[in-house]
DNA sequence: GAGCACTGC
């Protein structure tokens, strides 16, 4: 018999909280350092060339004096946000907008004509229209072609058709692939209007929790993460004739793996044509790499853009962007500005600034209508973007680099460039992410200044000199291969049964370190055998489009009889920015997050708040009440439904663990045990792996409780090391669940810890 | 006691 009692300590002990409470001072743990035999002989941690170490030496003059302009940008923010708290008195109500936000977008601005010509003319007034023949025949005699198309040329949407027209569609599909999901809906949409037919049908697209493409459709729009699931399915791409790798300029990861696998596989094919479009900076390297096959041109409809440099550096080039807006507002033929900053804060204040004082300029100057844009803004707010000015207003439009890469913007005549842009690095060696202001590159620079000439002739004021952007702007920028954890990528190359990754022909190849970083890891969590070969489990994580640490969650959670649970972590975890946290309600928003805080860490705090949602039939309103951003937990839904279709889909279990909480931490520990840290006697923390000084990041619920061991989800350098979404483990859950990684310290010998103390 | 961009499967 069992006592209560004694029962609720059993489920306590099962919980992992008593033994937790009780974590034994002795326990050691140490690295289990037997290396997999495909490593053997390779450099491990030898190279350390981070993208911010580069960066650092390329230009550490500006490096310094970013510091000091950021620093007095926030002085300066700091100031004017006790004035406007002075002025506001209490405080706003929770539905208020500021005034300069509810000036932007409190207003209806007036739609811009739309074209009066028919859809047939319109086509036929694209410059690539008069090029239709040579196109069509240069895609017959070549079958990997480079083509430049310049922006408004018309290339994203007729190249597609003119190869329908030529019959390329009788053989197979012609697939087009976009960087981003936007782009491939709305290009599909266009072309199914020209095409003549029903979105889905003859023309279609597909991206991710989407797919609007059928039996009928032989022009496929989609985003080049799609096209790669697809080689996983059928490698040889047999359903295609064409495949066009459009705005491979942009060099995503996926670009970038799609350019090797497709390099190979028209060896194989040779019936399937090859389209890579490209800026013309890039076309003679992007023809090296192809065996130095053709290059097409196809020339843009763009006005001339004059370009004026800065004379000398400016110290404080956000005061000098709005110094420009005015002086241009006030001075200059009418036309709108395009102004580039580098993140929300910055722009929020640029906004703000400019609203006050045009506002002390009475009523004697003409209106200027205020956009800020950025991607944490509403989508119906950042469409704004393309809305023109009423007749006779000026807008001025002040963006992050969302902007830079976006379609047409009507209207701008004057581009404001201070330039900067905030770049995510990861750094393999420390397993850190670190944003990171640097300068933008040469070709980012004129990509900006290229919205100027799109309506008519233009100017471009370049906030740095001539100089900088010779000698101190890098060509092009690094490619993001080059900057991102390779985990994923890894793991479904493997799974394309590319062996041999390090000598697999990128067209800028990522570090060894960081690809055998990629693949340490994918052994240790067995995803790797001895010869460097996917395993079963591997095949399995690979299904999954997750990083391989979250897929090993997964599947070990199907063993520990807790997926329910972990599938919704996972959701939750991908979608990051849950919590809402406006810069005038902090306190608010901090009390109401505490409230779903649960004692064992983030990763059941995220749980309970998507379990409180789906118990208010996943309200709208609730969210906002309760300070959570409902965007990301709709996204959260997205994403758990895709990962049960897969699960159904290979029949693995979804139970729920009900209160066996240990069971959902244990899952945890098998996908993140390398992430693993002891609480430092002396302050924070030091994971297992390199023994690196690391912090609770003030914003996790274990903040305040410190427990002794802990696993957390990423690494993240601000101010200083971070680790962000921990939760707190037992020891001994690592040796159990990580036998290739760790194990249990010698007894026999002292620990090197112990030495040390 | 922090914050800081952007995609994608």
């Amino acid at each position: 018999m069992t006592s209560p009692d004694r029962w609720e300590a059993k489920q306590l002990m099962a919980a992992g909280v008593l033994e937790n409470e009780n974590s034994d001072e002795e326990f050691e743990i140490e690295l289990n350092e037997e290396e997999p035999a495909f490593l053997h002989g390779q450099t491990r941690y030898s190279l350390d060339t981070s993208p911010v170490e580069i960066f650092r030496n390329r230009a550490p003059a500006l490096q310094s004096a970013l510091i000091k302009e950021r620093r007095e940008v926030r002085e300066q923010q700091q100031r004017t946000m006790h004035l406007a708290q002075a002025l506001r008195g209490i405080g706003l109500s929770t539905y208020d907008m500021p005034e300069w936000k509810k000036d932007a977008y409190g207003k209806t601005l007036t739609f811009g004509q739309r074209s009066k010509l028919s859809i047939e003319e319109q086509r036929q007034s694209l410059p690539i229209y008069r090029l239709k023949k040579e196109l069509v025949q240069a895609v017959h005699d070549n079958q990997v072609l480079v083509v430049i198309g310049e922006t408004g040329s018309g290339k994203t949407t007729q190249v597609t058709q003119y190869l329908a027209e030529a019959g390329y569609t009788t053989k197979g599909k012609i697939g087009c692939t976009q960087p981003r999901r936007v782009a491939a809906m709305s290009v599909a949409k266009r072309v199914a209007e020209e095409f003549g037919c029903r979105l889905g049908e003859e023309v279609g697209y597909a991206i991710r929790f989407e797919d609007c493409s059928g039996q009928d459709t032989v022009i496929k729009y989609m985003t080049d993460g799609m096209l790669l699931r697809e080689i996983l399915i059928d490698e040889s791409l047999s359903q295609y004739s064409v495949i066009m790798l459009d705005e491979a300029h942009e060099r995503t990861v996926h670009t970038d793996v799609l350019f090797g696998l497709l390099k190979q596989l028209v060896k194989r094919r040779s019936d399937l044509r090859l389209i890579v479009t490209s800026a013309t900076l890039d076309a003679e390297k992007f023809s090296g790499y192809f065996s130095d096959c053709n290059i097409f041109t196809i020339p843009g409809r763009t006005y001339p853009v004059e370009i004026l440099y800065a004379k000398q550096p400016e110290s404080d080039y956000l005061d000098a962007a709005l110094m420009t807006v005015l002086h241009i507002h006030l001075k200059k033929p009418e036309g709108d500005i395009l102004l580039f900053l580098t993140g929300q804060e910055e722009i929020d204040h640029a906004c703000k600034t400019l609203f006050e004082r045009m506002n002390g300029l009475g009523n004697n100057v003409p209106e200027l209508i205020i956009l800020p844009v950025y991607s944490a803004l509403p989508s119906e707010m950042q469409s704004r973007i393309f809305d023109p000015a009423p007749p006779g207003k000026r807008k001025v439009v002040v963006a992050t680099n969302i902007a830079e890469a976006s379609l047409t913007i009507d209207g701008i005549f004057y581009v404001i460039d201070p330039g900067f842009a905030k770049q995510n690095v990861y750094n393999p060696k420390q397993g850190l992410d670190s944003l990171v202001i640097t300068p933008i590159s040469q070709a980012s620079a004129k990509q900006r200044a290229g919205h100027a000439g799109r309506t008519g002739p233009g100017k471009c004021y370049r906030l740095y000199t001539e100089s900088a952007y010779h000698n101190e702007m890098s060509h092009t920028s690094i490619p993001e291969i080059q900057r991102i954890n390779l985990g994923f990528t890894t793991l479904t190359m493997k799974a394309m049964g590319i062996n041999d990754l390090l000598s697999f022909d990128f067209m800028d190849p990522p570090s060894p370190q960081a690809l055998i970083s990629a693949m340490e890891q994918l052994y240790s969590l067995g995803a790797l055998n001895d010869e460097g070969a996917l395993t079963n489990l591997g095949k399995k994580m690979a299904d999954f489009p997750l990083d391989p640490p979250l897929s090993k969650m997964l599947l070990a959670s199907v063993d520990l009889r807790c997926s329910d649970e972990i599938l919704t972590i996972i959701a939750m975890i991908q979608t990051g920015n849950i919590f809402y946290r406006p810069h005038e309600k902090q306190a608010q928003a901090d009390q109401k997050r505490a409230k779903f805080f649960q004692t064992e860490g983030d990763h059941l705090t995220l749980l309970a708040v998507y379990e409180a949602w789906k118990a208010k039939n996943f309200s709208g309103p609730w969210c906002f009440d309760n300070f959570l951003q409902s965007r990301s937990l709709r996204r959260a839904q997205d994403v758990r439904k895709q990962l049960l279709t897969i699960m159904d889909r290979y029949g693995l279990d979804v139970v729920s663990a009900g209160k066996e909480f240990s069971k959902i931490r244990k899952a945890i520990v098998a996908g993140f045990f390398f992430h693993a840290a002891r609480k430092d006697p002396q302050e924070g923390y030091r994971t297992l792996v390199k023994n690196q000084p690391v912090y609770i990041h003030p914003s996790c619920s274990l903040f305040q409780r410190q427990p002794d061991w802990l696993i957390y989800d990423e690494l993240v350098r601000t101010t200083k090391e971070y680790m962000r979404e921990c939760t707190a483990v037992d020891p001994k859950w690592l040796v159990e669940l990580a036998p290739r990684f760790f194990k249990v310290a010698d007894s026999t010998k002292m620990s090197k810890r112990k030495q040390q103390e």
